[in-house]
DNA sequence: CAAATTTGTCTATTGATATAGACAACTATA
DNA sequence: TATAGTTGTCTATATCAATAGACAAATTTG
């Protein structure tokens, strides 16, 4: 039974695995021990099958299973143990909130112990045509452009740039170094609210500065919003472009 | 260094590429031109970068850019002249809005000349465990699976299955045929409203089902949103999950 | 027509990917 | 303690991916 099982179940399942796609099979393989594990077919700190018995599964080698799983060992996913088997180490993916009213660290509560935001670079620029309309200025206007990582319980799940009028918000980025906080820093500037308009979502392949930022192995998929922020009455105050890595972050749309 | 360039645009680009990393080259390369496309970075019907000023984009072979060409071309998405160049003919991705009031058909409008739904497949099964929770039934209870799939300019563009209460909704795969539209089988059931209540977004490699019900070469990458619907009072009516190529489709999330 | 530019084809070589089989090392259990 | 089951390592071979160079074929330009 290949791919008879397709309607059986209300799931997705890994009937089989592309040759010659361009992404060797220990990398499609490896992107499927990880999507199972992120729904719940491999429970946390249970052990794999077998190797014999997932080269089986996929139809393929012993040693491509093998390189597969010694991906996810360095990618800290996985633990083998010589004689014991394979166990599972991370949790399901972190679900992140977007909605009206999308904030960083409250959206995370509750599924992880610990998060923050890190800036790592600020800078001002002049608006390029996206940002410019995004922010209902002139094209070349002054913005100040912040670079800011998410983090919750030590590993990345995203990567911002973040782009502010530079008339308007002098001074964010010291007080986004100080305060670690978006809201935090846009209160300073009497931004008590603020509400996503709109946001526009797309998917990619990884490339070498998200592999950097978001301590990703090659071959990882990111997701991808550009937004834009506006007070309560309409008027825009941020341009974002977000990066989420796909293995460790599912975005949850909300209505409100 | 080398992404040095990094923070001189407003712009993800180029700076290299992965090697060893389970994704060929040519594969990120088809990728790269692909985003640039969708980007706007290449207009439609103007002509690509000859190949050997790609290669030196990209730091790679020449032959390894005609391989992505090549791949790209299957796709539909170049056409190469031989003594000419080669050529864009794919339009940019469409623009898909998901809302509190997602409607496929009328979403698309303005964007295609010609969209709909073509119903695939449908089939009365036992709840699964997700299905049950997001209809709000009890596991095993009877619901019919409706598989669609939807198409723009003649290209697949959305492949989804919904699930609905098969005691309630009994004969809406009938009017799902007739119609064409779930929106006006809906409204046979009394149905004149309803709400998008939750969406759960992630992305992954398309697997072998993906790639024959998209078209997709494989490689590609497909968003997926997994979402509830319901009545305006809070009745859950629809459960679905969809997927979308992330080479043609982008997702815009309107407030509300 | 001649030259320059561009895509298409061919041969050859190297390294990564995948398969195959055998056996060692370690663990749990009967 | 013996046995079965599991991961780890090794050798060998075939295929795919990528590089390199040369030249043909088609188109545009001077």
């Amino acid at each position: 039974m290949e791919g008879g099982g397709k309607f059986m179940t209300g799931r997705q399942e890994a009937d089989s695995i592309e040759r010659r796609s361009g992404v060797s099979l220990w990398r499609q393989i490896a992107d499927r021990i990880l999507q199972a594990i992120a729904i719940g077919d491999f429970a946390e700190n249970a052990a794999l099958p077998p190797e014999v018995a997932l080269a089986e599964r996929y139809g393929v080698n012993r040693h491509t299973v093998r390189s597969a799983i010694s991906a996810l060992v360095q990618e800290g996913v996985l633990r083998a143990e010589q004689g014991r088997g394979t166990f599972v180490l991370s949790r399901k993916r972190l679900s992140y909130p977007i909605g009206a009213r999308t904030r960083f660290s409250t959206g995370l509560q509750g599924q992880t112990s610990e998060r923050h935001i890190v800036l790592l670079a600020s800078s001002i620029e002049p608006a390029s045509q996206r940002v410019a309309e995004g922010l209902g200025l002139a094209r070349g206007a002054e913005v100040i452009r912040l670079e800011t990582r998410g983090e919750a319980d030590g590993r990345p799940v995203s990567r911002a740039a973040g782009w502010f009028d530079a008339r308007r918000f002098t001074g964010i980025d010291k007080a986004m170094a100080e305060t670690g906080s978006v809201t935090a820093s846009l209160a300073r500037f009497g931004i008590d609210d603020y509400l996503r308009q709109s946001t526009v979502l797309s998917a990619r392949h990884a490339d070498a500065a998200d592999l950097a930022d978001l301590d990703l192995q090659p071959g990882a998929i990111v997701l991808v919003t550009v937004a834009v922020n506006v007070t309560p009455d309409g008027q825009p105050i941020q341009f974002s472009e977000s990066r989420f890595p796909a293995e460790r972050v599912e975005l949850k749309l909300s209505a409100l």
